[in-house]
DNA sequence: ATTATCTATAGATCTATAGATAATGC
DNA sequence: ATTATCTATAGATCTATAGATAATGC
């Protein structure tokens, strides 16, 4: 492949911190790539060298900061318990980064128009983490972790559903909710109920 | 033309309507107060007089629209169960008109960062709904709907967070998430898990 | 007199493109 | 030869204000 210019990849990584923060604070409508490019020490349009334009940019940096939560959040192969507190050092983490945190909360909740551009990556995003969720949640019943017959999928929903939701509320009042200590009671609840 | 200050309260009424829409589709920093004017036939200077910037019309809007909710949502004196039960109403309710459900949607999202104008209102709601639901559920306990000893507030939490969070994953993808049923499963499970 | 509405406009933005120049890699 | 960067600018916005005119209420 193409090992293009040092420099470039440097500076793209160095737009890409930038507008993630950029982003997170404003919105997608409300970003400016006047002030991304200040950040990063370019005019304006030199940072539009290297993404073609805000749509683009807004999509590589969802890329690229789902790329580094995909690790963190691999589940793919954990059995039903672990997975679940996975989950839990997921939101523990989480509750030390709110920067990032902020990043999906506001992207997420322009995207549920159609016409957002982050729309379609946001679509697939849940749906990946549904279906592996409840992927998990199905091997914890098969090793006897839960009961069987459980509702993977709506277990799956709702425990993204609470993951986002409890963020909304710790970012809006962060000394209101103890994100962590309540997702955390919530997985309990659901580890009791699950019970064989 | 027939105008003058006794359609004043009718015309403010529209702008209402019509600037929920907006802010609905695309958020506070997208909105655009010429395409408001344009929904009710007046000039964007013509709505300027009735709502002096688009900070304060945002204001208006949330409190005009959280003023009808307030009625529907009102558990002020409801029983643990019978407040479980208004909850699950709502959702249902919701689940019919995603236009409302949205503007709370994609402006709670932008009021995660402090220099929004919603803010300060997002964080006296959520203060609001977490009060007024952990009150019913200490409610439920003295009357021996529920055990003694549950923790109300962070139950109050889960409750409005699973709300918000299943609202987002019902947006973005209407077809693969069943909202109401999923909450209603949510709230079944926690009926159970707090039997005395 | 007060309210409702208009046109016109100031003054800031904003994104994206064109075209020039400098630096880097093969 | 390709990539990186710049200045300049077109062309659309946007919000808010000033000042004029018309309709309504006392």
């Amino acid at each position: 492949m193409k090992r293009g210019y040092a420099t470039g990849e440097a500076r793209k990584e160095r737009i890409l911190a930038a507008a993630l923060m950029e982003f997170a604070e404003n919105g997608y409508r409300g970003a400016s790539l006047a002030r991304i490019a200040e950040r990063v020490e370019l005019s304006q349009a030199g940072l539009l060298h290297h993404f073609r334009s805000k749509e683009r940019l807004l999509v590589a940096v969802l890329d690229y900061r789902d790329e580094l939560d995909v690790r963190k959040f691999d589940i793919t192969s954990a059995g039903g318990i672990e997975a679940l507190r996975g989950l839990v050092r997921v939101v523990e983490y989480n509750s030390r980064v709110p920067g990032l945190v902020q990043l999906f909360s506001v992207i997420s909740g322009e995207a549920v128009t159609p016409d957002h551009p982050g729309h379609e990556w946001a679509r697939r995003r849940y749906r990946r983490l549904r279906a592996q969720m409840a992927a998990a949640l199905h091997r914890g019943a098969e090793r006897g972790e839960f009961r069987a017959g459980l509702d993977a999928e709506a277990h799956a929903d709702r425990l993204i559903a609470m993951m986002d939701g409890l963020q909304t509320q710790w970012l809006i009042d962060p000394d209101q909710v103890d994100m962590a200590a309540v997702f955390s009671g919530y997985v309990d609840d659901l580890i009791t109920l699950l019970r064989p």
